[in-house]
DNA sequence: GAAAAATACGAATAATCCTTCAGGTTTCCA
DNA sequence: TGGAAACCTGAAGGATTATTCGTATTTTTC
């Protein structure tokens, strides 16, 4: 196992004045320019700083080390897609299972939409995902989750609806993450969605059959 | 969109003597030691020779760059996989509802029996995941997958198959890397198995009773 | 308007890594 | 046994990168 030092993600310095807040913005920005066109692997503090048009040195004022960069970049990612998801499940005009469906297919076209920032984000994750902040982010998404599977199936166990709920919700995200990496056209991104969400409907009733 | 060069990942010569053969194992078990040990990142051609005994430049003589190496792990995982999976899905004796069942069982164990080594190689995967081998190897294990679907579902249209063998493939490989990122008790894979499996069955069940 | 605080700069540092190649050693074969 | 082929070596080249820090500039505060 590897003892990686825990990345320290916190951020170095709290922007104070109006043109430090643009430069962050700017940093942020061409951040996942870089990423999207040159990917992980040439994702370069110096290559953001050019092309945010700022000094390298400006970008470690605010951001404490590269990771702490993609993570920032991969927290708001997260940050949208789980209001995204939350906003879907919550919606009470509709069935648990259209709820699903409607789901999955927001989903994966908001996955394969930016697909070249998310997929070089996802090679760059060995350099953020030990730090707790990514954990935690996590757990949290899991949560929302298995309180719609709590609303779905009143009658299951806490032990099978939290299984259940990571289940479904890793599912959906690395399901999605490997189908995203090839460029998919709006046919394929509708006929994988249906599937998907068919499987998760499928899912979800043979549990309420048991249960 | 990133512009790699192909990586040229054929073997560079093939060794003739067998004290050249014993170069080339050591070196792959000493890859796949480095890579569990000291994860993906510190993963160098260099700590991989010093590990196997032997000089950077013999490692050379047998993999034309790194990323060769990484892919011929990957390749030797693929392989040992595929086999395990084909010999279950071919299994006549069992229901195809138990040879699913069986299947996640033995696939989730076995990947989290290596675990170190396979996130390594999928934190390495950017290194040779653009290589056309690493295409093929997929499209092997989808037409394994779909055959099987054939055989279950022999009334359904083939472009329907041929999808759902695709999504339940990517499904227990997306999700079983997924799962094992983190140390599991034996518990845990146990009913992780178990959920994942009750998900695929569901899944095949309720396409059989469409078409 | 001057001192202080915040911000910006970017050359330089220190490290790491992939890969080659010129030269030696071992094995094979006639 | 001697030459050829295969094999092995590891120092060195060439390149890239993350991060720092001394200095310069701008904004705020009083």
């Amino acid at each position: 196992m590897t003892i990686r030092p825990s990345p320290s993600i916190s951020t170095r310095k709290q922007p104070k004045q109006a043109r430090a807040t643009e430069l962050v913005a700017a940093i942020l920005q061409a951040a996942a320019q870089v990423l999207a066109s040159e990917g992980a692997q040439r994702f370069t503090t110096t290559r953001v700083a050019e092309r945010a048009g700022v000094s390298v040195g400006s970008l470690y004022q605010y951001f404490p080390n590269k990771a702490a960069l993609l993570f920032r970049l991969q927290s708001d990612e997260w940050r949208q897609t789980t209001e995204l998801l939350c906003g879907i499940l919550e919606n009470a005009e509709l069935s648990p299972l259209e709820r699903i469906r409607t789901l999955v297919h927001a989903f994966i076209r908001s996955e394969c939409e930016e697909a070249a920032v998310r997929v070089a984000l996802n090679d760059a994750a060995p350099l953020y995902r030990d730090a707790p902040e990514a954990q935690e982010a996590r757990a949290t998404a899991n949560r929302t989750v298995e309180a719609f599977v709590r609303e779905t199936l009143p009658d299951a166990p806490d032990s099978d609806r939290a299984l259940a709920g990571e289940l479904m919700m890793r599912t959906l995200s690395a399901v999605g993450a490997d189908f995203s990496e090839k460029e998919r056209t709006a046919g394929e991104i509708e006929a994988y969605s249906d599937a998907l969400a068919d499987m998760l409907c499928a899912y979800l009733k043979s549990l309420g059959h048991r249960g």
